[in-house]
DNA sequence: AAACTATATAACTACTTGGTAATATAGGAA
DNA sequence: TTCCTATATTACCAAGTAGTTATATAGTTT
């Protein structure tokens, strides 16, 4: 970060945008275990067609996600497996502070 | 995140809400380099001190940087680290793909 | 004390966005 | 063909949020 041009700023924060939503998450975190259709992850997320079709469009836009047509249904799947790093490292920084806090406590 | 829990979905979506807004951003790409006032982030983000100070509590609620009253100033400085780990990994695959798309373009 | 400066907070506006309902589209089955 | 199913899209609403203005608070200076 130190020698990037704050014009990628923009850039990163639109990357992680992407990321920061509950619903949007849950979507990847289904689709790690291979290709979803539409349907089994609105049974997954136990969320509306719509709003899952809708956050997959947006993954889909940035290549987060891949489509796949089959007959009726539409496969997504993961296009961009750098997701679940950042997502890991997130993850295990957060548990890392929690811990420190937690060991304050003994 | 293959053995995650379901439920830190929401506490990763959180975190990289935080990070993913582009003033936020700016403010601890300018703390990288030592603590700063808020005025000087104020400067140096040409942005209202109102809404630098909102920043800056909103990190600071999340411990991604810490205060220090000096006087009449209040210094922040980055308290998690990590934060720059997470930026420099979502740069990192983002010009990894935008390089794979130039290429095809030789 | 009063005047000044730095920061925080509250109230407000404008914009964005997640969710839903309704509709459109497209493919398969009868 | 008509009917049914899966997905995408549109329109809308409600909630959230970034930014601004004005005000409050706290510390400094005179």
């Amino acid at each position: 970060m130190k020698k990037m041009k704050p014009e990628a700023l923009d850039h990163v924060a639109y990357r992680l945008k992407l990321l920061a939503e509950p619903m949007r998450l849950k979507i990847l975190y289904h689709l790690q275990e291979g290709e979803k259709s539409v349907q089994e992850l609105v049974a997954l997320t136990d969320s509306g067609q719509a709003n899952v079709s809708k956050h997959l469009s947006m993954l889909a836009s940035s290549n987060v996600v891949g489509r796949k047509k089959k007959g009726l249904h539409v496969y997504y799947y993961i296009a961009d497996k750098s997701i679940f790093q950042i997502c890991d490292l997130v993850c295990k920084n957060l548990e890392q502070n929690a811990r420190k806090v937690s060991d304050v406590f003994q």
